[in-house]
Order: C-alpha cells, then structure tokens, then sequence
DNA sequence: TTGAAAGCGTTACCAT
DNA sequence: ATGGTAACGCTTTCAA
C-alpha cells in the first residue's frame, strides 16, 4: 500500500502535523526534526496524495483546456504551449475536445466542475454564452484564447486579427496585387470576422475595390477551400491573390490552383493564416500570418494564475502581434 | 459556495446515506424517496465532487496520456483517440509531452502518481524502464501504444510494423523498383527496427540486394529527413525508391528530391509510414502506410479498463493491421 | 516547537 | 428502507 502521512509520523515518530508543516515548509519546525520527517519520507518514497491535500480545501492543481480537436495542428500547438506553461506553474492539463458543439461543451465543463478543476482554458467556439457564464458565478478561473465572447468580463488572449488581414494585405498590394478573393471561415466567428475586415480595410485604403462576391464563406477543413478556391478561381475574372482565413483553407486553395492547372505563386498567390506545421509541408510552402502561439498559451495560463491568486481581478483582454512569414506561396502580380 | 451532499439531505430530509445511495443507484430506496432526493438535487444544481469521491476510496475518473509532443500530428491524433474513447467510459485524460526525455517521463509519471490516476497510456519512449516498473509495482495499469518494452509485464496495443514495412516494399516492388533507400528513426526505437526488418525482408525473398549504406539513421523531424535523403539522393547510383519509416521523414524526402531538381514519382518513388494529415497535403500527396490510430487508442484504453476491473487480469499484447494507402508519391520505375 | 482535533465531501458498513 | 458513523489523507486552528 502507498504511505500515508501517518506511516511517516509514526515511522519519524511525530504527529501527522508535524508532518504536514515539513511537507509544506510551514510553521516552525525544528530543523532536527525536519531532517528526520524528510529522512522518513525519502525511505518510505512518499507521496502526498493530491486527492487529499484538494479535498482538505486547496487546489487541484488541474487546469481544463476545450478545443474543438486536438487532432487538428493548430490546437495541438495551442494544447503543447497551455502544457507548458502549466506545467512551469504546476499544473497538469486536461484536454476537452468539443467538436464545436455545445452538447459537448457543455458536458466537458460539467465534468471539469465535477473534478474541481483551479481553471479553464477555452480555445473552442460556444454558442450558448451562459454555459461561460456559469464558470463565472461559480468564480472559476477562465481564459478565453483566440476567442472572444465581448458580453463576459473574461481573460482573453488574441492575436490582432484585424492586423494580420492587414499584413496579409499589405503583402500581396506591395507585390502589385489588384484582384483579390478571401476564404473566410464561419463569419459568426470573431477572428475570422476580423480578419477579413482588416485585409479590405487595407485595400480599401490603396483604393482597391473589393467586391460581397470576392469572399466567399466555408467551413473549416481543407475540402472546403478546396470546393470554395475552385469556384474563385474558376471564373473568367479571376483573382490573382487569395487570402485565406486559416492554413488549412490555404492549403485548399492551392489543391484547387493546381487541379485548374493554375501555377502558385506565378498565377495564383495564396496567403494563409496561423502559421502551423502543414505550411512548412505544402509546396509551394505557403506564405501565412503567424499567430505567437507559444506566447498566447503562456499568457492564458498566466491570466489564469492571476485570478486564482486574486479572485476579483481586473480581467485583462491582450492582443498579441500577427507576423508575416514569407515562404513560396506569393508572388508579384 | 457549491451545494454539497449534507445541503441536499438536509434540505430533502434525508440523511447523506440515502442521498449518496440514489446518487449511485445502489441500496434500496423508496420510489418516493428517491423522486425527492433527485428534485432536490436539481433544484440545487447539485453536482457531487469528485474530489471526495476519489477521497473515499473509488476512482479518480483520469488517466494519463505520455507522448512525446503533442504538437506533433501524430500523437496529437492518438490522443484524440485515446480522448475518445476514455471520455466514452467516464473518464478524462491528462496531457503529457515528455520530449522523449526520462527527466520529463520521471517527473510527469510522478505527478500522475501523486494525482491518483486510475490508468495511464504510455506512447512515448522510456529509456530506463525501471520507471514503468514502478507503475506495475504499484498495481497502477499501464497500456502502451505505439510503443514496445517486451521485458515488462504490461498491455501493448502496436500496429504490425514488419507487416508495414513489407505492404511497403512489395508496393515498390510491383511497381518494378530495385534500388531502394531507407530513412530509419533511431533503431534503438523497436518499431523503426522493425519497419526497416519488414522491409529489407521482403526485398531478400524477391532476391533484390539491399546493403547496409542504403539505409540512413535519422532524428526524426523533416529536417533531418531532408538532409538524409539528399545525401541518398545525391549519389551516383542513387534509389529510385525511398521507404521512410514516418510521414516526417518522408515530407523531407519530397523536399530532397525537388532541391536535387529530381520529380516524385517519376524519378524517385515515396513512401512514408503512419498516415498523419500531413501526407494529404504534401504536393504530391504521399503514399503511406495506414496505422488505425482510432482503432488503436480505442484498443489501449479498454486494456486499462480490463486492468481496472481485475488487476490480475493477463496482459494483452494487440498488433492490428496497418494498410497501404497509395497516392501519388509512388510510381513505376 | 509540537500535537490534538475538527473539518473537507464522499462511500460503505452496520444498525435499526 | 433508512440512518449513523467511521474512514479516506490531508490542512489548519488552537492549545499546550
């Protein structure tokens, strides 16, 4: 059987709050004594139960992550840098992947509730806003990363979508770019919302007309762009530059150039965003807007500290810096 | 604060005995009884802990899941699996990249100790495997995926990796290849060796040569792909088909080829191992061998189960099928 | 500096 | 059919 705190008082020949305050570094305790509970410990290999130490009124020292699948790149890049950084603090990390539906948001924050978890990452869209709310009455810690949900006073942490439609933007006008076409997931998502407005803002600004039936909406898997591209691309008038709201709608995009025999970037340029692994893997690899997902994991979490050492903190709202990388997928006009 | 079992008694009349025998169906309790204990529960948005639980003795409803990285697609698609199937069962999983790193297995092995978790899925390499022996001691179930330690006494869930690497070599072979090449993991990573076995034994019974400087030892991310298989490629009496024993490797294969201005497959036939979304984006899409991941993961959590349920239970060794997914990195010689 | 004892929210055994 | 109560392993307060 495991060792409890009571085998090593008896076995160091101390009570078990003796115990305790070693185990903690709390009270005075003789260092004598101290020396012989740590001897004990080290002997017996013991290990305090953190079921224990959570029931006895403290944390769990668990943090819940919703995602909608951390079998898609992007958010198994987000689940690695929460990790991390939780880890850092102490805190182990468990997944939720909802599919983007709300029956399972909504089961997931039930049993992460269940579980007495010290906070929640939400990187996952939720419809039905009051499942947020009620992790809030409750005064559970929560981060919303790469989400935004304006009516709730909740941590957020974002990249500026809006700069980065911009830069993609920027990019493909400086390259002599006039006739553009976006993909664009779901509009009733924010980021993507946003970052459409910001890349028509910018052609606005160069005087670049941008016509309701240049964007076209889709969802989110690469078929998708691939069905949208098609049809852009398709057409007589056809863009010479697309720019797409996440890498694997990019990645669409250039399956459907090739399938029309368009070369990329010397007939097509195509700009994607999130900067995940498969950029690096298509070919012509692609040009994207890099998101600092190692750093917005790390803020989330960190958000998340704050609240839970001062329940009633200002929520903060950051917006982190996009950043362009060049790679293959553009080209001049 | 949270409603808690003495709230839902008192407020039903009842004691907690009767609240937590309605709770877990167990114990015969009056229909009428029962109704009111179950309003009350309702009305009190009562949601038993399962800190407490686990406290009293049961389980903690967790598992633990060690990969290296999760950012990677590969096992970030495990995790999904092993995800699914254990929020199938009442259970949820805790992430845990170790980088492949003993440290990091140690330290995260000791942590889930300490959290009491009922199970833990292994598919990351363990050098000492003392460390997993630890587990077994302490009657802990342990599956590993993806991942072999045949001097343990543990359940393992792998795909046929001999039979991958042979459905790879006789793919080639019918397709009229004889000089082939090798990209290997570490060997010191059994089913790498086993791969490369698979298929060097499948080209000995066609009577096809292959020598020991055919087959290049690599790390395993696509730079170190790419530089190994422009060293094979850059030779004289260069392969006409790669076997790479994972999609990464062979997304650096691709790219070795385009640098040494070679086309895939008309000068040089690809083939990669384990079927990742990356093989779907590469241009040419990559001809792989299929592991069922889902499958798989389903598999390692029900082995838990088992253990769960009767610790003494026989360990399992399952090997499923792997299947040749042919796309267009392969071509005739 | 140390220890006794009261929780924390359940489950399960034993009475009634 | 129901309830009283010990137990789970720890933290914390209060006395000594």
């Amino acid at each position: 059987m495991k060792a409890t705190i009571y085998d090593i008082a008896k076995e160091a020949n101390v009570s078990i709050a003796t115990v305790s305050k070693v185990i903690n570094g709390k009270g005075r305790i003789s260092a004598e004594k101290r020396r012989e509970v740590l001897q004990v410990m080290e002997r017996l290999n013991y290990q305090p139960s953190m079921i224990a130490t959570a029931l006895a009124g403290k944390q769990t020292f668990t943090l819940g992550l919703l995602v909608p699948d951390i079998s898609n790149p992007y958010f198994a890049e987000i689940a690695r840098a929460i990790e991390d950084q939780g880890h850092r603090t102490g805190y182990s990390v468990v997944i939720c992947s909802t599919d983007n539906r709300d029956e399972r948001v909504e089961k997931y924050i039930g049993l992460l509730l269940k579980k007495s978890v010290d906070g929640i990452v939400i990187g996952t869209g939720v419809d039905n806003s009051e499942l947020v709310q009620r992790l809030l009455n409750r005064k559970i810690p929560v981060a919303l990363i790469s989400r935004e949900m304006p009516d709730l006073p909740v941590h957020t942490v974002v990249v500026d979508d809006d700069l980065g439609g911009r830069m993609a933007a920027e990019h493909l006008l400086d390259l002599g770019h006039t006739r553009f076409g976006v993909l664009a997931e779901d509009l009733k998502v924010a980021s993507s919302r946003n970052r459409v407005r910001g890349f028509r803002r910018a052609l606005d600004e160069r005087g670049i007309a941008f016509r309701e039936s240049d964007a076209v909406i889709c969802d989110f898997q690469i078929a998708h762009g691939k069905a949208a591209a098609l049809g852009l691309l398709g057409a007589a008038d056809r863009p010479t530059a697309l720019f797409c709201c996440n890498d694997l709608l990019a990645i669409g995009a250039i399956q459907a150039a090739k399938e029309l025999g368009l070369r990329v970037p010397e007939d097509v340029s195509i700009v994607g965003f999130d900067n995940t692994i498969l950029a690096t893997v298509t070919d012509p690899q692609l040009t994207t807007i890099a998101q600092p997902i190692e750093h917005m994991g790390k803020q989330a979490v960190n958000l998340l500290m704050q609240d839970l050492e001062e329940r009633e903190a200002a929520k903060s709202r950051l917006v982190v810096r996009p950043e362009l990388v060049v790679r293959q997928s553009t080209g001049p006009a």
